[in-house]
DNA sequence: AGCACGCCGACT
DNA sequence: GTCGGCGTGCTC
């Protein structure tokens, strides 16, 4: 009987393709393994079993599959359906999904090899330039990679010189498949079996007396093995026998000692956990637990809307541990920037190497590690903490789904698809599971809240801080009096600096909070006001001083910085706007014997950087740390009692719905690192408006004044969580076509679904990587379905891409944009 | 998405 | 005259 295979690729088609398979490989088969199959001409790459079958396709004759890449599913039947609903829901294809889902390192990709072909004698007066370069560097190897040829003629474009040398006859073509991930191996010894017998090993000693060394290698491998009868790392017995590596080289050499290798995590933590520690909640956090548990026992998710430092940890801790003492798995949501070590360090503290930790600054490697623990459950994946990509992990029966600071924007994916909220892809993830949820925030986000109060979730709340800490002092500063009256320096006000002196001066730390959305630093000329612009992108270039470097946020385009103005060649550039270098710079000018810390994106940038500043402050190596939304989250240090806003008003009026909403619970969160012990903090908050009610609002902590005045605006304007939002964005290099296309798209839509339409309008960035971009916005009744609508929209992107001239347009949609 | 095929400008 | 630019269509 011919069977058939319907696998998914890895690339933005909707449809699923078929292969032929063997009875015996259908027999072994499974939804959720991975396959290498060949597509187009010659690639070949990884493809997941959807499902197995015996209706032979007409249209065409089905390709052979190349190779089954698993013995058990690499995926399970839950996870399949989740991905299917993130695809659905927001209107992307499967095989976007399962790009972002798996760890790259299982998605192997074939690449070309070139290599010399040996039967055939070459004339090298047959060969052009380029095309000897590449024989020539044959001659030493025994294959190229594509890229490698791409940098040995310096082009680009490689393949019109590769087909010329196959034609001639100098080279074959090979595809070759990577696997990409490689266990990690440690070196151990042991001294050779033929010593087990004692008189061997009296002749060994007396032999190795004439070289004390090695003799003191081999007696202190017999002490490290005296204290405990483990494999011995051969870093250990080097260290120590204080010997070098030579020496344990040379034992190794004369089989006396003998080398070995074990499989290793490279995700290891070993410590005792302390998770039979019966944690003591107070009362605040124990009615939050009982309300907790009532929304469960509803079957809802619940908001823990806790304010700053109220302890919301332990509580989850205890959530937890009721999880793991059913036997069920526990994942950790949090955001990207609020993943610390601080946070791991404490939930490790209670749960030892049951937790594993999954986000992106992992290597391909440790996310294989982490992902096959969980999919073979082993115990120290009990507990995954992680960012937004942990929902895809092969759960098996997840009991809790802990979404840490809820409100945070940065659980919603935007670049590329599946463009996904992680919370609300969390929610349909428990749901799947019949598992527990619970969103945690001080602050939480208009939609979670605007659920609690409609009863769709659960509530629970702790307004007190642990330890009765009080809550910060906030007061605002008007600095549009003081830049008046030219009283400032730079860009601090007298009432701020006199509030860092005193803060100094009692030994204690200080944090001030630079947002730098809005205030990139551009240089500028004095003389004729030119600004560099991004060659790609429609935007201004911004100075990085560490690299004296002018880039392009959007595409990474970078120049060094001009001495002189590149359109009227004077030499008068002046560094415009403020970012946190320049803060930390007039800092170190007013405060020159203090040690100035600064934590942004560009000091954060490799995997241990963050943990380097956090240490640095937390050890109070440095007293001010100047940073820009990473101070925020997540952090808690006990000796500051200060923080500073430079500036609230960049926030306030940032021309998006959410400005107002983002700017409160920024500026609260920021807030809650002041004073985190028995001293009350105080909070400086700069602005030009001291009068803005969101202003008044987070000084008197006033959550829900702010949420009923939200409310009321987005119901009055219909932004959510009134209605829901999908954004189409239409890019494409010619600006007139992508005009025309636009039109035409808002056209059709308003047509179908009437005033909900707004647009097309150029976004603030309306050029980027070479592309114009214009967007339509879709807002839809919470009443009118979306699934419908999103029928309607796909029947318009049928009719749109059957018009010839709009083929070069790209469409993205952005379902619940942010 | 990649990649091949095919048609037009600027240069060895 | 070729090289290589990117528009168009296809992938089981």
């Amino acid at each position: 009987m011919d069977c058939f295979l319907d696998v998914v690729l890895p690339i933005p088609l909707e449809r699923l393709f078929t292969y032929s398979i063997t009875p015996q490989e259908a027999d072994f088969l499974q939804p959720g393994m991975r396959v290498a199959v060949p597509f187009g001409k010659s690639k070949i790459y990884t493809a997941l079993v959807y499902q197995i079958h015996q209706n032979a396709p007409t249209a065409y004759e089905a390709k052979e599959i190349y190779q089954i890449l698993d013995e058990t599913p690499l995926v399970n039947s839950v996870q399949l359906k989740h991905w299917e609903w993130i695809a659905h829901y927001y209107m992307c294809t499967l095989g976007e999904v399962i790009r972002s889902a798996l760890p790259s390192a299982f998605l192997l990709e074939s690449e070309t090899l070139v290599m010399p072909n040996k039967e055939v004698e070459i004339d090298e007066m047959e060969l052009k330039d380029d095309e000897f370069l590449v024989y020539e560097a044959l001659q030493h190897q025994t294959a190229l990679k594509i890229g490698e040829i791409s940098d040995i003629v310096d082009k680009k474009h490689v393949l019109s010189v590769v087909n010329r040398l196959v034609q001639k006859g100098v080279v074959n073509q090979k595809e070759e498949l990577y696997e990409q991930y490689k266990p990690k191996l440690v070196r151990y010894v042991k001294l050779s079996d033929v010593y087990d017998d004692e008189e061997q090993l009296e002749v060994l000693l007396n032999e190795l007396s004439r070289a004390p060394k090695q003799s003191q290698v081999v007696l202190s491998l017999f002490q490290i093995r005296a204290k405990n009868n483990k494999p011995i790392p051969i870093d250990d017995l080097e260290k120590e026998s204080g010997a070098s590596k030579a020496v344990i080289k040379v034992l190794i050499d004369k089989n006396i000692l003998e080398e070995y290798h074990i499989r290793k995590d490279r995700v290891d933590y070993r410590e005792e956990s302390s998770a039979s520690e019966n944690i003591g909640l107070n009362k605040h956090q124990t009615k939050a637990l009982e309300d907790i548990y009532a929304g469960f026992n509803q079957k809802k998710p619940v908001l823990l809307h806790g304010v700053t430092s109220s302890g919301k940890t332990e509580v989850y801790v205890k959530l937890i541990q009721q999880c793991l003492e059913e036997g069920k798995q526990a994942l950790y949501l949090l955001p990207e920037i609020a993943l610390t070590s601080q946070l791991i360090n404490r939930l490790r503290h209670y749960f030892g190497h049951k937790v594993s930790v999954y986000h992106s600054k992992y290597s391909i490697h440790e996310r294989v590690e982490v992902w096959n623990n969980v999919l073979t459950k082993a115990e120290k994946a009990q507990i995954v903490i992680g960012a937004r990509s942990s929902l895809f992990l092969p759960f098996a029966n997840l009991g809790l789904v802990v979404v840490d600071e809820e409100h945070e924007s940065s659980f919603k994916q935007f670049d590329p698809a599946p463009r996904y909220h992680a919370r609300d892809a969390a929610i349909v993830l428990a749901s799947l599971h019949k598992s527990d949820v619970v969103l945690g925030s001080a602050t939480p986000s208009i939609e979670s809240m605007d659920n609690a109060k409609k009863g769709k979730y659960g509530y629970a709340s702790i307004q007190h801080r642990y330890g009765n800490v009080l809550m910060p002092d906030i007061n605002l500063v008007d600095i549009k009096e003081a830049t008046r009256k030219k009283r400032m320096k730079g860009h601090f006000s007298e009432i701020l600096l006199k509030a860092i002196e005193e803060a100094l001066e009692e030994g204690e730390q200080v944090i001030l909070f630079q947002n730098r959305r809005g205030f990139a630093p551009v240089v500028e000329c004095t003389t004729c006001g030119h600004v560099a612009q991004c060659p790609n992108c429609d935007v201004s270039l911004t100075f990085h001083q560490h690299r004296n470097q002018l880039r392009c946020h959007y595409c990474g385009y970078h120049m060094a910085l001009q001495q002189a103005c590149l359109a009227c060649g004077s030499a008068t550039l002046d560094n415009k706007g403020f970012g946190t270098e320049q803060i930390q710079e007039e800092l170190n000018q007013l405060f020159p014997k203090i040690s100035v810390g600064r934590m942004d994106l560009d000091t954060t940038r490799g995997k241990y950087a963050y943990e380097k500043i956090i240490s640095a402050f937390e050890n109070q190596e440095m007293d001010i740390l100047v940073g820009t939304q990473m101070v925020t989250k997540g952090l808690d240090f006990r000796n500051v009692s200060l923080v500073g806003i430079m500036n609230a008003d960049s926030m306030l009026n940032f021309p998006d719905y959410r400005a107002h909403e983002r700017s409160f619970q920024m500026l609260t969160q920021v807030a809650g690192r002041a004073g985190r012990t028995q001293k009350r903090g105080k909070v400086l908050i700069q602005t030009y408006n001291p009068y803005h009610q969101i202003l008044q609002q987070v000084t008197t902590n006033n959550y829900d004044k702010m949420f009923a005045e939200q409310v009321y605006e987005r119901e009055q304007f219909k932004y959510p969580p009134v209605v829901r939002i999908i954004k189409v964005t239409l890019k494409d290099r010619d600006f007139n076509k992508l005009n025309e296309a636009a039109q035409w798209m808002a056209d059709s839509l308003r047509n179908v679904l009437g005033n909900q339409i707004l647009g097309p309008e150029y976004p603030p960035v309306a050029r980027i990587r070479r592309d114009y971009l214009k967007n339509i916005l879709i807002k839809i009744p919470k009443k009118q379905s979306l699934a419908q609508t999103k029928n309607s929209i796909k029947r318009i992107e049928k009719s749109f891409n059957a018009i010839s001239k709009y083929k070069s347009v790209r469409l993205v949609y952005n379902v619940d944009h942010i």
